[in-house]
DNA sequence: ATGGTGGTTCGACCA
């Protein structure tokens, strides 16, 4: 069983004794990291490598940033995604974990104010991923596409709807991006388990939106279909989201069987067991 | 009614 979890950590080094602490206590097998904020020079690799993590790393200065941690050996590192060689922003990293199972670690734009530049990047850049995800799929091996989405797919992933109505994150063209993704025959890890509303991995650190339970899904587990079969469970730890100085995101992790499932644990088969 | 919080970095931007 191996246990694949994304977290958006909101600087890798202001997370640190966080980052370490969730690592021993919930013992992952792969964790993709976002918004680490730094270049790779001041990651912090020897406090994660003694944990018994190889690691690769995408950085840039102050914004962005993402990394894949892993039990097994990385290979296959793709340090960008594809479809515009002038897109300069630290988003993107992919490996093979264990020369068995593919991840990337993806940090979507924002996306915000829909009415300037960064809403038409953040479009762009969901249509340049459904385009490396039907590449991957291609492949037809294990593959988890894990990140900060910046998209609450449903209303369900909304604490208040009608709100964020207007926002980039829950607009109806960034729910059709990341649907076209989707519908390439990926499977959303933790709503394929868990249909129940008020599930979320982000809380904003303003206005008492964590006790309040006042969050957004927009940290997602794609699983292509090889990927699928072998869900056993899925989950958020909001643990991490209540300890002194907290990521606003929580981890949202997924266990892999390493056997293809006699019977799928999706929604579409529950109860006919 | 305008501030809300936090990270990075030292003024302002991003989320």
């Amino acid at each position: 069983m191996a246990k694949i979890a994304t977290w958006n950590v909101n600087s890798v080094r202001a997370r640190l004794p966080n980052l370490l602490r969730w690592l021993g206590e919930a013992a992952p097998d792969v964790v993709l990291l976002q918004e680490t904020k730094t270049v790779c020079d001041g990651f912090p690799r020897l406090e994660i490598e003694s944990l018994g993590y190889h690691l690769a790393t995408l950085g840039q200065k102050t914004y962005n940033g993402v990394a894949i941690l892993s039990r097994e050996p990385l290979a296959d590192v793709v340090r960008a995604l594809p479809g515009d060689p002038d897109d300069g922003q630290a988003r993107y990293i992919e490996a093979l974990v264990g020369g068995t199972l593919r991840v990337a670690s993806i940090y979507l734009p924002n996306g915000n104010p829909t009415d300037g530049e960064s809403f038409p990047y953040k479009l762009r850049f969901l249509d340049r991923l459904r385009r490396r995800a039907g590449e991957l799929l291609r492949r037809e091996e294990p593959l988890v596409l894990g990140g900060d989405y910046n998209v609450c797919p449903t209303d369900d992933d909304v604490f208040a709807p009608g709100e964020w109505a207007g926002d980039a994150l829950c607009r109806p063209e960034s729910r059709r991006g990341f649907r076209a993704i989707v519908h390439l025959g990926f499977t959303d890890a933790l709503r394929a388990l868990h249909p129940e509303k008020g599930l979320y991995s982000f809380w904003d650190y303003q206005g008492g939106a964590w006790p309040r339970n006042h969050g957004l899904r927009i940290d997602h587990l794609l699983l292509s279909p090889q990927a699928a079969d072998r869900l056993r469970d899925s989950g958020v730890d909001s643990a991490p989201r209540g300890w002194e100085r907290p990521s606003d995101h929580a981890p949202v992790w997924c266990a892999l069987a390493d056997q293809v499932s006699p019977v799928p644990r999706t929604c579409a088969t529950e109860g006919g067991r």
